[in-house]
DNA sequence: CATGAATGAGTATTCATTCAT
DNA sequence: CATGAATGAATACTCATTCAT
């Protein structure tokens, strides 16, 4: 955490950093990072605002100097999960040559992110907005990375690396045993990410068929 | 719900109900078809007592008369809709005999449930709030379905009908091919439960490898 | 509790109690029963008509039909106690023939009625209106007890039996000992009402100097 | 109190409080003064939250920032009477030489306290309801007074001062002649404590006898 | 900008009382 | 008269948000 506000300070290489400037990064991160504790402990509804400022040497009024309300910094702190999970996710569909690669690479990636931060973890779990949407499966950065995945399996499709079906249905299914794998990995004792990889990867390419 | 409407009339027939027990049955529902209108729209977590009963021409401390709280209602809603649906699913799993028979009896049963019940479909994506437990995933009625689902793979693969896999793995993925499916579904113009049932039993059943 | 009953309704000789008298006085009798428990134990403000007529095989509406409400029940407990004491104490004064007797009769009188009748003294305790009187000191019965006790003081004062003190000073010390030296005993493990009146009349006749 | 509130006001000379600071011993104040005049009226039970701060130009919220909820004012209140009172009764006896004195002195103090605070007075009359703890003889700042009265008591006895008695029992009386007399006296029409004291001084001494 | 007290709308729940049956 | 469900006013308490310092 450190390391992010120090190189956040970094680039303004040519009008460094005024003091204040240093402690507009750093509360902003300390609200972010209080933030996650108590969305994963408390879910999203069960969060208050009090209960993140007071994980912090804030006071009260000082959080609405950086986000407009509960919602926000939950939307941010997705945000943040999000792109960085959907950038290694793309980055291993690229390196991907054959259809199966593109889906283990897709698997042991998301399955090895989560089993290293279960933070995250819990935070994703913890999802809901007044509007009861599932951020699990429907939170706007779940949706962009679901459609970044269909492009790219309609494009192997079109290449014929890939017998063509139901685009939008295939990346759903993708996605679901994405999910439902990663629930089930998550609550056993230890994390086995290319176990749950290597399984959902054999069920795409040649189903359990005996 | 057909049947179960049918059986009500019926019985004012046979044993006429006193208008007190009449009001008291006539009260239950309108809380309870309120509720689920409620939760669908507003999630739990978003749902009053009050959003609840103002759908109603009721008087708040009525609500009170049957149920103890919002948690009570949602349950006793999710309890309905999870029972009538598990029991539809273990009699398409006892009519199979081979293992693609019960996968696809049990897909085309479920997503054909929810494109006849869209109403139960917004009141089972809403979710909970408090504990962060997601009832799409995590409800004691999912979790109980898919207990007595993994019990049945269990038996199919002891009796060689399916490979031997990761039982939990594979009930895991089942699941979460339905939930994403069912989504899938559900916010296309037009349902297809058979399309989405026959998608999913051949994903199952020999992967989509070209 | 049968006798007060069947007593009252064989004063009805000449008409005898139909079913429908005979139910009435059962009901009353039972809310009062009922009530005495409850106030002993709730206290006035902690109890509601419900926890009353829970004690009761009577449905709420049927209260309303014996008592205007909580404060009516309370105030008919306290008036049978008050009245019954009340005759106690005064058939006591008047077989005093000393004002010695006087104190002494009524002081063994007073802690022995509520050594023998616990129940009425844990209901005594719980004493409060909405007005924030003080029954244990305020309350009507109390009061006209006083009141009673006072002329027959005033009286042995002038028949010079007693020296000439301020009459109602000397009454208020009166009940205050008595009240006072009540809890006292009541609080012991063993209440010796013979203990408590000899202190108390010791102390009205001579003081405790050494 | 005269004493407190100069000292307050001396404070202000020397380390002026700041006005955010100033603004919140104001607060306290007028939440407890409203408080105090509340239970004075309305009982402890008859008393809500809302009465208290409807007597205040504050916001209902506002009384959760100084108080957890009625009791804790109650107490505060009681607390601070308390303490008050003992301090000069303990003062009192302190300086008495015979028990004579001792009771002379602690009487004279406490009728003159409630002669000088009868806003007190009617607090102090005001009582709990739940529990049915009657404050006036139960409550924790009464039996703390009474606790340390039985100790003087008892040295006395240990002295040869006063015949030696039952002491919770002497303590008890002492206590019952204070309240009584103290209700007496102020609901005359002229408060008289002098009287009052040397009528309960005498009649420990020497008792009423002719 | 930071602070943290003040605000007051909002929610769950209770309970005395009424009234149709 | 008995019943017990319906009523809705009332209460305690929370919490997002504002704003004077």
């Amino acid at each position: 955490m450190t390391l992010d506000t120090q190189s956040i300070a970094d680039s303004f290489v040519d009008k460094p950093a005024t003091k204040r400037e240093n402690n507009r990064a750093t509360n902003q991160e300390a609200i972010l990072s209080a933030a996650r504790l108590v969305f994963a402990e408390l879910g999203y509804g069960g969060t208050t605002v009090r209960d993140i400022i007071r994980r912090t040497d804030l006071a009260t009024g000082t959080f609405y100097n950086y986000f407009d309300n509960k919602e926000q910094v939950f939307l941010a702190l997705n945000t943040q999960i999000g792109e960085e999970l959907r950038a290694l996710l793309a980055q291993g569909r690229q390196q991907a040559e054959t259809f199966e690669q593109l889906i283990a690479n897709n698997y042991l990636t998301y399955f090895t992110y989560y089993a290293n931060n279960p933070q995250n973890y819990a935070l994703t779990r913890s999802n809901r907005g007044r509007d009861g949407a599932n951020v699990n499966l429907e939170g706007p950065q779940v949706k962009a990375g679901l459609a970044e995945m269909q492009i790219d399996i309609e494009q192997a499709m079109a290449l014929g690396r890939v017998s063509k079906v139901d685009a939008a249905m295939l990346t759903a299914a993708v996605g679901g045993v994405a999910f439902s794998l990663l629930d089930d990995m998550m609550q056993r004792d230890t994390a086995n990410p290319e176990a749950a990889a290597a399984f959902a990867t054999r069920l795409f390419m040649s189903g359990i068929s005996s």
